[in-house]
DNA sequence: GTGAAAGCGCTAACAA
DNA sequence: TTGTTAGCGCTTTCAC
């Protein structure tokens, strides 16, 4: 089937080819009904379908949202992966996913390749704190927003949840409840930086179990950052002879969110 | 920042446009050596990434490849689109994830989308049979592949489990291993449609069954289509008055791959 | 309300 | 080996 474009449309519906676009885009000039209705005939007996790619190098924009996450395939991204393309297709947007794998490099990669696509707009959930990904950004002055984690190189728009707030909620819950203390299930904490989720949830724990009046050493435990393995170290901790009493676990669903803007 | 196009590194370079593609592409034809070390550091001094758009609307080609699951926070289907991914990624491909939650107007919709956004290919977990979407296809003449699951309508190459192989060889196993008959958990057999993974299950243990002579009325139990529900149904079964001595449950994971291709 | 035409930034003939 | 230039299919300004 030979390609049917713009042109063609024009010519069967004997209009110009600037009614044509204006047709498709309900703009940005009127058309009167009647030849309205003879460009959309054209359009369907042709079975013309507007070249997306053209219509983003004549417009200079795409339609196009970058998500970079560090893996879509773990529940907590995957769900966030999900609901990303949900709200934007109800927008009229595609959604280009890259998994950076945990990997500096791996983000670099994607941050190059979705920003020279255009994309109308980009969203970053970090792996951490890259100062190569911060001046890969700033070398297109893009629209991106991060996601769940801010790193401190990069000072974008962040919409991420109350980690330290939360943890601390929930460690105090559960001391009210008469828990002579609680300890934490926190991840592997190599340096503790701000805007990890996981080290504000220690955060936050530690803060609660401090207002209380309790000590914190010897609370805090540790394990490799996936579900698999925290679960094998939760049993351990459980089925020992130091069982504690309560014990909280950063649990990595996304509920409320608040959102932080640079200064700038 | 405002942006640096490659008429700006040529003129900084003191080629001609066509030199720095050539650079760019490494071609279509030769560059001396020193021509292209001046490229070079012009594109670094400016700062120059180029359009991929342009790049696009130029080769008529783009670095996209569409995936269309149902839906990708299954780990299944999750587990293949990172694998897409990672695929497409090493050949320099960027890939545009879309979910049809098992909705026909979805997935049609995704079609749509990314064969107007011209991908370079298009991976489709088609979610049934649709004819509606079978005729979308045909309207493009697009490089689409089917993977996991081959709905009658849509004819052409596809990438397949051998389901009912598999399924027939389970159940055969459970026999060898003395079970007096083998019950199947099937999934909700609605239409049971060829080219269904789960329809094509539940064949092979029938196949498997028949062959070893033993009748697979009420043999067969349901369950929504869902690993939570199917868990349940499974513990029902196995804790009931009529336990099962074997069991099958078409299990969701990627192993080994046929390739059927189309008459064409 | 409609049409002509100038780009958008790049690729790839073709010419030199 | 390098340069010139005609598109790619569309949007949008500007004149009618």
């Amino acid at each position: 089937m030979a390609k049917v474009t713009r042109d063609d449309v024009a010519r069967r519906a004997g209009t110009s080819t600037a009614v044509v676009s204006y047709v498709i885009n309900n703009g940005p000039r009127p058309v009167a009904p009647a030849t309205r209705e003879r460009v959309l005939a054209a359009i369907k007996e042709l079975g013309y379908r507007p070249d997306r790619v053209a219509q983003a190098m004549a417009s200079r924009r795409t339609d196009l949202i970058g998500l970079i996450v560090p893996d879509a395939r773990q529940p907590f991204f995957a769900e966030m992966a999900h609901a990303v393309e949900q709200a934007a297709s109800e927008r009229g947007k595609m959604v280009l996913v890259g998994n950076s794998d945990y990997a500096d490099a791996r983000e670099v990669h994607y941050l190059r390749a979705f920003l020279g696509m255009r994309v109308a707009g980009l969203i970053l959930v970090s792996q951490g704190p890259s100062e190569t990904a911060a001046a890969e950004i700033d070398a297109w002055d893009a629209r991106i927003v991060l996601l769940h984690r801010r790193p401190s190189p990069i000072d974008d728009v962040a919409v991420v949840t109350d980690d330290v707030g939360g943890a601390q909620l929930a460690t105090r819950h559960l001391l009210e409840h008469g828990a002579p203390y609680v300890a934490c299930l926190g991840g592997t904490e190599q340096t503790p930086a701000e805007g990890d989720p996981v080290s504000d949830h220690v955060e936050g724990w530690r803060r609660a179990m401090t207002e209380a009046g309790l000590p914190t050493a010897g609370r805090l435990f540790q394990s490799p950052y996936n579900r698999y393995d925290a679960y094998r170290v939760g049993l351990e901790l459980l089925a020992g002879p130091d069982r504690p009493p309560a014990l909280v676990q950063p649990l990595r669903r996304l509920r409320s969110a608040s959102c932080a803007r640079p200064a700038s």
